[in-house]
RNA sequence: GGGUCCGUAGCUCAGCUAGGUAGAGCGAUGGACUCUUAAUCCAUCGGUCAAGGGUUCAAAUCCCUUCGGACCCGCCA
């Protein structure tokens, strides 16, 4: 059965899918299994005929932790002051926003459609309050869950609770000296400042470990995929269960542990070391449904090599190969395949997408201007009469690939530039210029035609096929030869030759 | 120290939450053919399912142990 099949195969009622990323930085690839595959969760709880929703957490009252490379050093001063309450990078607006809104228009091309929950407005709203006067009521409790779990020592003075100190801001340097509902008392020990704050609204937040099952018994979240940093013995997880259970007395949400995405040849993201990808930039170099297929297709327990180079033509050829499936022109190559499409589609269509994303990589080499290019499409199958949208962001994000990540073998442009011909090789070329006026334009005649020539004037075939990729796009290799001819004008082709000769 | 995942053909992996004849793609080999940014078609070869033990009429599949690999956690989330 396919995963997410699996994991809401035994539930029953209604179903709260949540998850949550920090926008402490660039939200990158890594980030996206979250999202991604809490969509998935959603999508197939509802295809179960559950009633179902799906929220993300943007933890945006969590501290800034540290002066990230991507930062500049005037954010000293911020640290330890909520996401939500430090100025943007660029000036505009919030520092959280900053980074939530590129992730948030990503969500849009990929076809997530997640209510957005902003950690600060649930504190401010006070729709946290009653957790937290549990929390605090229950904080011993607490304080053994997390020792007998977790091994953490936690003294007798301790509060589920972190004030945001009225005058320096930050949110993990004061100490809670009493709690009267809805008043928790406190000192900065940063700066000094002693102060009060209302539970009722943002004036300080429970740390991680409370606030997690804290969220799952205030908003009633019932399934959660999270990453395996959360899942180790005594991890976040296991606290946050029983802290669920004895405190909030709930059941803990279905827990599904995904594992990361790694960059081929690279490793870990991360977005301190500067390799990750962000997000939004995935989208700009890949169909956005081939960011869905990675993670659809995958399961979550495994690790994913996401390759930009050369292996996202692969995963494309991979997602053409299913999508033809699931519409019964090819042999499934993947017993789930059905699925996996379904989860990867960005939108319900009748016939697989026509037009090939190598085709164009190659297509937009040779052509440079929208109505050659229309018109080479227009050869090769794509019946509109203009460039549609859909076609357009196709070429954009092909030209954007070939641009930043494609490796250079892919690479070529046409040729204008003089070379010299041996009388073997004028010959050869001559015998083309021959054969070639009278045939249809098909990739195959102009195969066949080659190969005869190639084979009459018994040169080594490869010797041959390499003279016309010096002749069109000054390379020794390049794509496969009727094909590409094919797609030239032929009347190009032919005073291309002429001019050499 | 603890945890998760992985180990199945030369390679990448499927099969494992219904235990019932060991699978796919690629590669290799042979053949056809038009060397082609991973050409196409046909055929063949190829596995003690990491090892050991247990449960069972029956184990790649369930349980235990060991070995090897990757990653995660250890008071940050």
């Amino acid at each position: 059965m396919y995963w997410a099949d699996s994991v809401v195969s035994n539930l029953t009622g209604d179903q709260l899918v949540s998850t949550g990323i920090s926008p402490s930085g660039p939200i990158h690839v890594g980030n996206m299994r979250e999202i991604i595959t809490g969509d998935i969760l959603y999508k197939a709880s509802l295809d179960r005929g559950l009633k179902s929703r799906f929220i993300y957490l943007c933890d945006d009252l969590d501290p800034l932790r540290k002066v990230y490379p991507f930062l500049d050093s005037s954010y000293a001063k911020y640290v330890g002051v909520p996401l939500s309450y430090i100025p943007s990078p660029d000036g505009n607006g919030k520092y959280s926003d900053y980074f939530l809104k590129p992730f948030l228009e990503t969500l849009q091309k990929i076809n997530v459609n997640v209510e957005v929950i902003s950690t600060t407005g649930l504190y401010k709203t006070g729709k946290l309050a009653d957790a937290i006067d549990t929390a605090i009521k229950n904080r011993e409790t607490i304080r053994k869950i997390m020792h007998e779990i977790a091994g953490y020592d936690l003294d007798e003075s301790w509060y589920p609770y972190e004030p945001r100190c009225s005058k320096c801001g930050k949110i993990n340097s004061s100490h809670v000296i009493s709690y009267e509902y809805p008043y928790v008392h406190y000192k900065c020990e940063y700066c000094g400042n002693e102060g009060t704050s209302d539970i009722r609204t943002d004036d300080g937040k429970m740390p991680w470990r409370v606030e997690w099952p804290a969220k799952w018994y205030s908003l009633g979240v019932t399934i959660e995929p999270f990453g395996k940093d959360h899942a180790a013995a005594g991890g976040s997880y296991d606290t946050g269960k029983e802290i669920a259970r004895q405190v909030f007395h709930i059941n803990p949400p279905v827990p599904l542990m995904y594992e990361r995405i790694l960059l081929k040849g690279v490793g870990v993201m991360h977005s301190s070391t500067g390799i990750s990808i962000p997000a939004s930039e995935v989208v700009k170099f890949a169909p956005p449904e081939i960011l869905r297929f990675l993670i659809a297709k995958n399961d979550p327990s495994r690790h994913i090599d996401f390759d930009p180079g050369l292996g996202l033509l692969n995963l494309i050829d991979d997602y053409e190969k299913i999508e033809n499936a699931y519409f019964g022109l090819e042999k499934p190559n993947n017993e789930n395949y059905k699925r996996i499409y379904e989860m990867s589609r960005i939108k319900i269509l009748n016939a697989p997408e026509k037009i090939n994303f190598r085709h164009i990589v190659n297509l937009i080499q040779i052509y440079k201007d929208d109505t050659s290019l229309l018109e080479a499409l227009r050869r090769s199958g794509y019946n509109k009469e203009y460039i549609d949208q859909a076609l357009r962001d196709e070429i954009e994000t092909a030209k954007y690939w070939l641009d930043k990540y494609a490796p250079d073998n892919i690479k070529f442009s046409l040729s204008t530039k003089h070379i010299d011909l041996s009388e073997k090789e004028k010959t050869i070329l001559s015998e083309f210029l021959n054969s070639v006026s009278g045939i249809e334009w098909t990739s195959e005649n102009i195969h066949n035609v080659i190969y005869d020539i190639i084979g009459r004037n018994k040169i080594p075939p490869k010797d041959g096929f390499s003279l016309f990729y010096r002749v069109f796009i000054d390379r020794e290799r390049g794509p496969r030869l009727g094909y590409f001819l094919a797609n030239l004008d032929r009347n190009y082709v032919i005073s291309r030759i002429k001019d050499l000769l």
